[in-house]
RNA sequence: CGCGGGGUGGAGCAGCCUGGUAGCUCGUUGGGCUCAUAACCCAAAGGUCGUCGGUUCAAAUCCGGCCCCCGCAACCA
């Protein structure tokens, strides 16, 4: 076989919060396959760093008052050790502040500007005084242009949903301290993206995934816009080298820092570094979340266009873990810190979960810690490892340890095994984790039901041969399904070789026979999960603050009996619609102002289809008072208007009788 | 009519491209075994494959409408 020249990245995790979950799931499937192409004897390098620069870790560090430098260098050892405690080795865990970075960032913009893609034009941006500096979109907070909602993001409208630049904003402020800003002009650096259009269009289809190709053609529908590359002073980042006092913007370096780290390795490793992203024959895979598709599949494509290294092989898109359908969330309690995974419990059952779980599609995936343990004990402790612990312990008992002949029965179980390494190993390259556990679960369970119909521990006794035999031949299966799955579990699959009494597996220990092979003492190689474990977890993941109640909205169940004390939690009051008017951009909404008393609430209301707002004023109205209020796109709801009926032009409002007035309470 | 993904026994999933008696693991129930980590083996119960319609000798699978769920800055409160 061939040896090939491989770079392995995920996404370079920002350096400005310790790692989650999240992270685990794209730095687990990453490492997979890069253990997967070492195991296959290729040159593969597995690469990753601190996305280190930008506004939010300059701001953050300016609060921890340490210099940026420092503060990205105390996470980006935060998260390496976080990694190496799951089990993920880098063979460099870089950072993009660092000289090899800059020079290739500089290496990059002047090829860049070679290819005619950049553009250089003055715009208006909001200025803070106070700060001294320009603020990025997320840190202006505003009223929206359009539907003059308060306290709405810099670039869009939590109310109405409008999109518009920061500068249409009313009263733009800093969302940190109010103060009201300024507007400057700037000159920046753009990145004309359109003129790589075409070649974007014909290369993506070839390079992702079905599914992300088709989210990514919505974008290829209008003319790609022009990409800011460019921040002004102060920035944590580089200096343009021809623009003094602008920046590189964060996600212009970042990518770059695949190249870079890649060259640090190599620097270290007395390689070169153009062996891996200018020959063309070397290979690179991309890991990423579908959160930044933009990023990966047009950005920076583009950008390696204009340059003579090579594009990516392969950009993986994964999707996000849910649990019960939702995403985990630490506010809800559904997901937890991995710190509290790893006091607990032991890396390999997370690593082996999410390979059932992976595949090359951008789908979910549903994480649920009964589901998890249920999964690794039954699938690889009472499976796979029974498979070695009965047979490894009955032949020390009867055969001090040494293994007999394959056992002519079982030859056909071996056969179909080892003729799977071909299609095992095209699923590992394609990602399909999930399809590679589920075959060898199939073999493993083979195994478990041909050494049960011979019934070894009886046959002992007359036939020890046959015995040993039989022993041997569902060791041997063990120890096949052990090294297919040595990607995955490559703590077990290092202790196993040391029961057989072998070196490091390679993939060609496939093809080793283990006829006639001495074994080492057994001891046990991995433990079921305690209950105890998980209820361990799951008191770590209580939730911070009170759970709130989950909104079901489940269908017409007949509703559970409560008592007086349940009914009292809900504050009923009588409301005057003083104001009612339509939402713009929204079919079935009503915006209401209600007078309850000395208060007003803001309400958006259901109920358009049956209500002309010119009808309602005026009218007194049965509202829930202390509902929590929510956040819709036209604004904040402060409470829910009470009506009757199926809906659509049979919706009727509950109105006291006559006497009511606003505020009192309904009870 | 915004985009993408999805809806298959209690749970997690496969099957759909290339139509042909609904499959896997877990869980449940009953039995067996005792080599093995309350592991393993055998058996049973449990699904009109979201829904309505179409194509076909035949639809989970192909086509169309609708409903629902998840995510995407994205319309019950």
């Amino acid at each position: 076989m061939k040896k090939r020249n491989i770079v392995v990245t995920p996404a370079l995790p920002y350096a400005n919060a310790p790692l989650h979950i999240g992270h685990l799931l794209e730095h687990t499937q990453a490492n997979i396959w890069y253990l997967f192409q070492k195991l296959r004897g290729h040159n593969c390098k597995f690469i990753c760093g601190s996305d280190s620069h930008g506004t939010p870790i300059m701001l953050a560090a300016r609060k921890q008052k340490i210099a940026e430098d420092k503060f990205v260098e105390n996470m980006r050892l935060n998260h390496i050790k976080d990694l190496n405690d799951f089990g993920i080795y880098y063979d460099k865990f870089s950072s993009t502040h660092t000289e090899t970075h800059k020079k290739y960032v500089y290496e990059f913009y002047e090829q860049i500007k070679k290819s005619d893609a950049i553009d250089v034009r003055t715009i208006d941006q909001l200025y803070s005084e106070n700060e001294g500096m320009f603020l990025p979109d997320r840190y202006i907070k505003g009223t929206c242009p359009k539907c003059k909602s308060e306290n709405q993001n810099g670039d869009n409208c939590d109310s109405c949903g409008a999109t518009y630049s920061p500068m249409d904003m009313i009263n733009p402020r800093s969302a940190e301290s109010g103060e009201e800003l300024v507007i400057r002009q700037s000159e920046h650096v753009f990145f004309k993206l359109n003129q790589y259009k075409d070649f974007l269009t014909k290369w993506l289809p070839e390079h992702t995934n079905k599914e992300t190709h088709n989210k990514v053609k919505e974008w290829f529908n209008d003319d790609l816009k022009d990409w800011d590359i460019s921040r002004d002073n102060p920035y944590f980042g580089f200096e343009i080298p021809d623009k003094p006092g602008k920046y590189f913007y964060v996600w212009a370096d970042a990518p770059i820092g695949y190249l870079s780290a890649t060259a640090e390795a190599c620097a270290e490793s007395g390689e070169n570094v153009d062996d891996f992203w200018r020959n063309p024959e070397a290979e690179i895979y991309h890991f990423i979340g579908k959160d930044i598709v933009n990023f990966h599949c047009l950005f920076w494509p583009a950008f390696l266009s204009c340059t003579d290294f090579n594009l990516p092989n392969r950009i993986f898109v994964h999707g996000f873990l849910n649990t019960n359908n939702e995403k985990m969330s630490k506010s809800k309690g559904t997901s937890f810190n991995i710190r509290s995974y790893i006091n607990h419990l032991d890396p390999s059952y997370i690593r082996y979960y999410f390979a059932t779980k992976l595949s090359s599609k951008p789908n979910d995936i549903e994480f649920n810690l009964d589901d998890f343990s249920q999964r690794v004990n039954s699938d690889l402790v009472g499976k796979l490892i029974n498979l070695g612990s009965r047979g490894a312990q009955m032949l020390h008992k009867n055969f001090e340890g040494t293994c007999g002949k394959i056992d002519s029965e079982a030859q056909s179980i071996i056969d179909d095994f080892k003729n799977s390494a071909d299609n095992i190993a095209e699923l590992y390259e394609a990602c399909e984790y999930s399809k590679v556990t589920t075959l060898i679960r199939e073999f493993t369970d083979k195994a478990n039901q041909y050494f049960d119909s011979l019934e070894p521990w009886k046959l002992v006794k007359t036939d020890p041969e046959r015995v040993q035999n039989i022993l041997t031949s569902i060791l041997s299966i063990f120890r096949s399904a052990v090294i297919y799955l040595a990607p995955v579990l490559p703590v077990l699959a290092k202790d196993t070789a040391t029961l057989f009494n072998e070196g490091e597996f390679t993939w060609d220990s496939l093809n080793k026979s283990i006829e006639g092979a001495k074994l080492q003492p057994y001891k046990h190689l991995m433990k079921r999960i305690d209950k105890k474990q998980i209820e361990a977890i799951k008191a770590d993941m209580a939730p911070s603050q009170p759970k709130p109640e989950k909104p079901k909205k489940k269908k017409s169940e007949t509703p559970k009996e409560i008592t007086i004390d349940d009914f009292i939690k809900v504050d009923l009051r009588v409301a005057e619609i003083v104001e009612a008017k339509e939402v713009e951009g929204a079919d079935k909404l009503l915006q209401l102002t209600l007078n309850v008393g000395e208060d007003t609430k803001n309400v958006f209301a259901g109920i358009k289809s049956a209500y002309k707002p010119e009808d309602l004023k005026g009218k007194l109205v049965a509202m829930v008072y202390n509902l929590k209020p929510r956040k819709m796109k036209f604004g904040m709801s402060e409470g829910m208007v009470l009506a009757a009926g199926p809906g659509g032009k049979d919706l009727f409002v509950l109105t006291p009788d006559s006497g009511a007035k606003p505020g009192q309470k309904i009870k």
